[in-house]
DNA sequence: GTATCACAGATCGTATATTATCTGTAGCTT
DNA sequence: AAGCTACAGATAATATACGATCTGTGATAC
């Protein structure tokens, strides 16, 4: 068999893929063993390539693995979501402030429809359709970051939280409609041209709480 | 052969922490192409462990790869700089911020010996023993950030630019003295228990203060 | 009954061999 | 002379094979 399927993806990329998808939906859930051969003969190729894309996703941090032991999916402890969640606001704040005078009306207009969606589903929570409208209002305003190092940091971040979160870290009784209005007045600072310094602290601040708010409920 | 040596450290990590090395002290300097079998041989060892390693050196930016041609070590042009700069601002910002509250007095006093040091280097300039003081002396002060991920996006932005940064980056005429002066300017915030986003923000424009000056001195 | 040891199965780690792809060069065509 | 094609060498990508290490189980000694 050639050693590139049809697109011409390795199968280095290809097992990566497979694998993170997999984690992404939860079909392999935090803890789950990652056994080499196996996945190995449910792809169809050898167990190099499948070595090579589990490196890449330890390096990532969705994966954790023990030398002669193997690989599962990584689990986020109360510990590691807080420092995950710090990090985040850290980047995500940083990466909105700069890309906060490159943004243009109609994606601030999106944003503020995504945030009014997000306000009308209070009414009727259902947490994953919040979720989704959540990552898209975020997405929509650092997504013009004009650096990709800090860029690539918040997709990171997210996904480690998308990804490896349980339902133990999932919401907060009461913290959504908190969240709703701290988009608003994030939208407030940015259409009116602020100093970026304060956007910054605003959205940083935004990610904060919702760490407060899960460490307050959980002691 | 037994696929450990005597420390129990596979020949991965053994390829890894040899390349690495050699980028670092500038063996292999920016551009140079690293070819899988001719490592291979140098080492001792087979092509598999070398191609893992390269693949986690091109994870955290040290080298390029090129999928069917290869791998070189990536070279920093002026736009990467810049967003490096950038990054490392933010993170060691941060970092700084976070472990001043628990930065020992003992700590502090060999942080100003060190800018100590600098201040009298000025006189009889060597770039590179100001260059390794600096290293120290920013180390004692985010070495005790309590979070983890961050430290690391810290260290991983040191060691890209330390390893490659090409002499077309290393010093800015007249820049030296300036930030011997913010050293101590940092250090007073901290000894003085400042608020903790003042020390971020004194930190991080120290950093941003270099970019600025290579930027105006290369335009 | 508990602890220790030996063994077998499972799984990872690496070496070797094979295949696919790229790059450059020489020769041919126009 | 310029551009295209075919080929050869170099190199990466993967498969296969083998060896090393771990983990759990069962037997044995106390």
């Amino acid at each position: 068999m050639s050693p590139t399927d049809a697109d011409g993806v390795s199968k280095s990329q290809l097992a990566y893929g497979w694998i993170r998808e997999r984690i992404a939906d939860g079909r392999f859930s935090p803890g789950y063993r990652l056994v080499l051969g196996q996945i190995a003969g449910d792809l169809g190729v050898s167990a190099v390539p499948v070595r090579e894309a589990i490196r890449k996703l330890e390096a990532e941090g969705l994966i954790t693995f023990e030398r002669n032991v193997g690989a599962q999916v990584a689990m986020l402890n109360a510990a590691e979501y807080e420092v995950t969640m710090q990090t985040l606001g850290l980047v995500e704040g940083y990466a909105t402030a700069l890309a906060a005078p490159t943004i243009s009306v109609v994606t601030l207009r999106k944003a503020r429809a995504v945030n009014q969606a997000m306000r009308e589903n209070l009414a009727h929570f259902e947490p994953a359709s919040f979720t989704r409208l959540n990552a898209e209002f975020h997405t929509l305003l650092f997504e013009t970051c004009p650096n990709s190092h800090i860029l690539d940091l918040v997709h990171r971040g997210w996904t480690r939280l998308n990804a490896l979160r349980s339902s133990t870290f999932s919401f907060v009784p009461g913290r959504a409609p908190d969240s709703v209005a701290e988009h608003d007045a994030l939208l407030d600072l940015i259409e009116g041209g602020a100093d970026p310094l304060d956007i910054e602290l605003c959205a940083r601040n935004h990610r904060l709480s919702t760490l407060d708010a899960f460490l307050a409920h959980h002691s």
